[in-house]
DNA sequence: CCAAAAGTGTTTCCGATACACCCATGA
DNA sequence: TCATGGGTGTATCGGAAACACTTTTGG
């Protein structure tokens, strides 16, 4: 079955760019390996082709995601339309360009359809990226440096429950400068959206840190009384 | 000539959030009234098609914009993405929308091949609109809304020569809140970026207004030297 | 008892806000 | 001389930033 148009009309895609946090509270970006040309073994985002009988752009970055990285339910957010001529060397191809978060226990990568591999990469040290992917990974770099402190998406990085610590490391890693430890605490504390538990971290050699968790009810509670959040 | 694939594909279109600001300051958005079906008569974002041939989408939201309204080089950014399915009655168009701010003096409407008429609109009384350009004004308003405390932009809604009023009442037009003259005088003062010229208002009844000029350079070279504008 | 990170308060400083009167112009 | 908006300074307050020591745990 093939279509036909009376005007030339572009394939669509879905890229999605993907932060995470190691172990050690580092930015990793999910990035796979292209199983076929063009840019045949090489390093790109997670993305594809959107099936224009019946999705849109979130469903398909979504659905693209789930296959590649077998994650349901990421935080995902539109990030920008790169439609360059030559972008693709093959035809034209609009894309649309998401970014996401994923807490680093939620995301088990697998190998999909387009990818022989699929692997966490530091964000200082990406290699050599498909088509104009670098730009798409700068410009979610900007964006997510822009928008977490004055949105909580950081905790979407986090496990359910985190220590005050890691969640200062991850604002550091975002914004890309320290921070007061005191007053961090304070101001985080102060906003009165994350509530510390019973529990305390294992299996180090120092003095345990409490965990906390985010109240995401009583932060749409306070959203709606005026509050904004700000850090 | 047609052209075939093996995949269907969407039509891609460019609309336009294009603002101004009446003579009282009040803020309006430019719509068009459509010639053709569907959605015939009925006021619409201005926007096309892409030319698939040589076009990217900033390239198309610049030459409709030229063709409908007769102005150049206006600011523009890109705002989102709509792609949902039944957004076109007829089949399915992915819409790269835009917004924009216009000078009022740069802007002469005029009637392009797609519309019968051009129109300013005040914001708070838009007509019924076409498609989902309902949301798409609603998204760029929110948009702006939130840049314009972070990023110059407001000055490209006011001619070259301003009084330190209209400049207020722009940001109360788009912040929705009154601010104190005295307050606002010192803070825009402060960030160095607008400066005095020897020129006055005219036409006025009562004392003229010095008039000022957006240092477009010195920000320039502030926002280098690691300025950040806010307001 | 040593190493390592957790946890905790106070002071200082600067920018945000609140606030009221005189000035220049045209009618 | 009156009406209208232009233009100016200061005092107060609150949040941001700077800053160092004690506590808890495992080894």
């Amino acid at each position: 079955m093939s279509y036909t148009y009376d005007y030339p009309r572009p394939a669509l895609t879905v890229d999605g760019v993907i932060f995470g946090l190691d172990v050690k509270g580092r930015m990793k970006v999910l990035l796979i390996k292209r199983l076929k040309g063009p840019f045949k073994d090489c390093w790109a985002l997670p993305g594809g082709f959107v099936d224009m009988e019946d999705e849109d752009t979130d469903a398909a970055v979504a659905r693209e995601l789930e296959e590649e990285t077998d994650t349901k339910n990421l935080y995902l957010e539109q990030l920008y339309t790169f439609s360059k001529k030559g972008r693709d060397p093959r035809e034209r191809v609009v894309s649309v360009a998401y970014y996401g978060l994923v807490r680093p226990d939620a995301l088990k990568p697998k190998a999909g359809d387009d990818a022989k591999e699929v692997k966490w990469w530091p964000i200082k040290r990406l290699p050599k990226l498909a088509f104009d992917h670098r730009d798409i990974v700068k410009m979610g770099r900007e964006r997510i440096k822009g928008k977490v402190r004055y949105q909580p998406i950081g905790f979407e990085l986090l496990p359910e429950l985190f220590t005050l610590r890691s969640l200062q490391g991850l604002y550091e890693a975002i914004l890309g400068r320290d921070l007061d430890k005191r007053n961090f605490r304070k101001k985080i504390l102060a906003t009165d959206i994350i509530t510390p538990t019973e529990e305390f971290e294992g299996g180090v050699k120092h003095r345990p840190a409490r965990l906390y968790r985010f109240d995401q009810k009583e932060y749409d509670r306070k959203v709606k009384a005026g509050f904004n959040f700000e850090i």
